[in-house]
DNA sequence: CCTGATAGGGGCGGCGATGTCCCCTTTTTC
DNA sequence: GAAAAAGGGGACATCGCCGCCCCTATCAGG
């Protein structure tokens, strides 16, 4: 059973990575502060052992370099057994070699973190590496969300979305079912119930 | 069947704000872009009823002004018949008013907009009110997740922990059952389950 | 002593998501 | 022309979440 605090003040960025943790970890317990004060009240009164901080919180100056790494001193000295992960809207080097050697396990840039690569992360703090992460603008494919889809009817469609040319539908069935560990035909037929859904509402994507 | 397009370069914040719309909106299609660019080409190619702005995209400069009302203004530009909303993590009033005057519906600061916050904000589009929300560092009491709740459990848990004093139990399980449109003994019901599982791991929280 | 809040069980029907297996036709590709 | 890919559908069982129902027991305060 893992305890987990997650201190950042955006409440939907929050969640998200809230959500991304207990995806991560399993069998978890995973708090959740928006603000220094209350990140410190929860460090006092619990063990954790792991903590996320966002140094970008309100009270301090987001452009002053001494305020933020304030933020990250004090949090990490308050749970000094704890693994502690740095994730930043605007990352430098400087910041990250600063962190580093105030005992953070990870320095992360939010631009470029997506689904999962929090997990890519704990397993490269877990053999003990220093994970760092640059802010990095993957143009990549549009991202598309139906409603009334089932997760899994979503999942083929994104997977299908951002198919590279050459790639046949079947392949992605594949990698979908092993992504799963699933049967391919089950993949495949995911995607016919979500082809025919999309089809009903007329808002079929280009391609598929 | 309503269409939106959430622009926004952080992966995890652009999910989130996509689930925040598909539960706001109901019968929906909604894409996400990460870049400007892929912004523009989606656009292009479909027809959408409402747009989410985050003018701090990668390739310009997020402390620049003008850099960021141009964003604003092309992505309008680009969608004249569409609903604007801008939503930014640096929110000031100057960038509020030029926004409204670009012809914006909403102007939102992520630090202070919580989950729910965006039906709010549609519902006040929908009656042709300027939706305005700065920044507010409400201290609040933690967010809590724990593996192996349902989200009912979950919900109940969230709602008694952040309970004010003198407010009993079973006024909660009112609450709750007012929001779910349930009954109030199965909201107690949840809770029930929901501390039996807790006590299992030991995580109780305090006050429960 | 009775009421109300709290604590702790169990059961039941409904529903959607999941995962597997089966059938069929048409189009594309080699 | 044969094979592979794609399109289109149905049946079936399992499981978890949901929402409601029932039962008991403890404990405090009026």
């Amino acid at each position: 059973m893992h305890r987990a605090l997650v201190i950042e003040d955006q409440d939907l960025m929050l969640q998200a990575l809230m959500v991304e943790l207990k995806d991560s970890l399993g069998d978890c317990f995973i708090a959740g502060a928006q603000t220094y004060e209350l990140a410190h009240q929860i460090l006092a009164e619990d063990q954790f052992d792991l903590v996320v901080i966002d140094p970008g919180l309100p009270g301090f100056d987001p452009t002053s370099h001494k305020d933020r790494l304030t933020v990250v001193e004090t949090i990490i000295r308050a749970a000094p057994s704890a693994v502690h992960i740095v994730i930043t809207g605007s990352d430098t080097h400087k910041e990250a070699s600063a962190c580093r050697e105030l005992g953070a396990s990870a320095y992360l840039a939010k631009t470029g973190l997506s689904r999962g690569s929090l997990r890519e992360v704990l397993d490269q703090v877990a053999r003990s590496e220093f994970s760092l992460r640059y802010s990095a603008a993957d143009a990549q494919s549009p991202e598309v969300h139906f409603s009334g889809l089932t997760p899994r009817e979503s999942r083929v469609i994104e997977l299908l979305l951002a198919r590279q040319a050459g790639e046949t539908k079947r392949d992605v069935f594949e990698k979908m079912a092993v992504e799963l560990n699933i049967d391919a035909a089950s993949s495949e037929k995911y995607y016919k119930q979500a082809r025919a859904k999309l089809l009903k509402f007329g808002r079929l994507p280009r391609g598929l």
